[in-house]
DNA sequence: GCAAATTAGTTGACGTACAAACTATTGTTA
DNA sequence: TAACAATAGTTTGTACGTCAACTAATTTGC
């Protein structure tokens, strides 16, 4: 039995252009002297969107493992870009805030950031990168039933 | 400064597609019986398609590191799924075949895999299916540089 | 024809993903 | 209100990805 080259398997393209841009800006990242990964930033970001945040709800919104979260959020504490602080209500949770140094971080990253993701799709329209993201997300939807 | 949120950040809408597509595979592989993960598959897909192939080739192709390819190869030799053969005009070299059981196997697996592949794409048109896969290589061809 | 450079593959260290089992707390309901 | 269910978060074990340093073999260039 006969069956495609990888090379024209749609899924190993995902995975193999999603590799290769988390490759190309955790080289960016280092160059440009920030001590984060990538899933790192997306974490921290997050919580900078949303000061107080609950690591259960980074988890929903990042589609992270709450397992991963924990073990991010701890590195991020380490690295005092943030602090967990338990709510006074529930005390199951943790809310979690960006610490003086990680709201200065954060302002500092956000140009760098912005003009990093321009990067791989510059060639692209407007348009172009609607219908690929709309297409990502039909896949996503549909997988996930 | 106000930065976007992830969920129009288009590099994380490709993870998270392709995050979820592994794990639903591994679920299928999983319900399946099929005693592969979803990389090891790839690389045994490689093997199977070019019989004799070396380990370098299959790590350029699959677009994988050269230490995880040796990792994964070393995993689908313990299950006897390959064997590694020295080559004999350049010892350095190792060449790559499929046991009979490998054989056996890769047959098995074929029209299973080849489902699941339809399933995510399956309410995608075939031209939009195409578009995908040329935005996809356009992000990999612009960040490659 | 030999030293230096290149190539194939391996190993170790670190970061992340995911599943499963677990603790502690809060919610629900009989 | 006591038992049970659900929820927030953590821990453990396994699998990959990537980088850097390494060994061994082969090529190159003088």
């Amino acid at each position: 039995m006969q069956d495609k080259p990888l090379s024209e398997v749609i899924y190993f393209k995902i995975d193999r252009t999603m590799r290769m841009i988390k490759q190309y800006s955790l080289e960016q990242f280092k160059a440009h002297e920030v001590n984060l990964t990538i899933d790192q930033w997306i974490v921290f970001k997050r919580i900078a969107d949303q000061d107080g945040v609950s690591l259960k709800k980074v988890a929903d919104t990042t589609y992270k493992d709450p397992a991963s979260v924990t073990r991010l959020v701890d590195v991020l504490v380490k690295k005092e870009m943030i602090v967990k602080v338990m709510d006074e209500v529930d005390r199951r949770r943790y809310n979690l805030h960006l610490t003086a140094m990680g709201k200065q971080e954060y302002q500092r990253l956000v140009p760098f950031i912005q003009e990093l993701r321009r990067k791989g799709i510059e060639d692209l329209s407007k348009e172009e990168v609607s219908q690929l993201a709309g297409l990502l997300d039909r896949i996503y939807e549909k997988v996930l039933v």
